[in-house]
DNA sequence: TTGCGTCGTAAATCATAGTT
DNA sequence: TAACTATGATTTACGACGCA
């Protein structure tokens, strides 16, 4: 079973770093709406609790899971802009 | 608010390409440790500084070179041995 | 043990620079 | 100069690991 993926790393010496990413759902580019009204209640708190991530998620027609990553990403976002300008 | 916001954002969307001096140190660094391509964050900050970039654009950088040379390796080819050939005349002096 | 936090990344996509 | 391609940056979605 597994011989022909093994061919292919004996062509192009050892590119078998990992993640096979199997099984993973596509990134799927949020609407114009759902980003504003994410970032706006970002700007309110960059934390939700429980019952305010229902409630966007409801809103959004996003799953409570993507608006926490979202959230968990916006962050490291922010985090990353603030580093940036500290700089200049 | 949420316009000058998103104004500022996008405008750190201009970009320049980096280099040929700053590509070719990169190159050198990806194809050397093609086994493993990526950088630990100390490496990262002596790539930056050597190409004159940020740590993020160094990042920013293997993240792409690794997914579009997994993408094609066949078209890398060429460029794989170029600079397997030169790190190869590098580690004999 | 659950559950949300950060960190680093894959993969797709975006937007512009460079080429034909 | 209008396509087309290359390339750097940003956006979703997780895995790994931390902490309460």
């Amino acid at each position: 079973g597994s011989e022909d993926k093994d061919r292919t790393d004996q062509t192009n010496p050892a590119a078998s770093w990992l993640h096979a990413r199997s099984s993973r759902k596509k990134r799927c580019p949020y609407t114009k709406y759902q980003t504003l009204e994410l970032e706006k209640e970002f700007l309110f708190n960059m934390y939700l609790t429980r019952d305010r991530r229902h409630e966007v998620a409801r809103l959004l027609n996003l799953s409570e899971r993507q608006v926490k990553i979202w959230f968990q990403n916006r962050r490291m976002k922010m985090k990353k802009m603030n580093k940036e300008q500290g700089k200049e | 608010v949420m316009i000058l916001r998103s104004r500022f954002l996008d405008a750190r969307r201009k970009r320049r390409n980096f280099s040929k001096q700053a590509t070719e140190i990169l190159n050198e660094y990806f194809y050397s440790h093609l086994s493993n391509p990526y950088p630990s964050e100390e490496a990262k900050e002596e790539l930056a500084k050597k190409c004159s970039i940020t740590v993020s654009q160094v990042s920013n950088w293997f993240g792409n070179k690794r997914i579009r040379y997994k993408k094609n390796i066949g078209k890398f080819q060429e460029e794989a041995n170029l600079y397997a050939a030169k790190t190869a005349v590098t580690a004999a002096h």
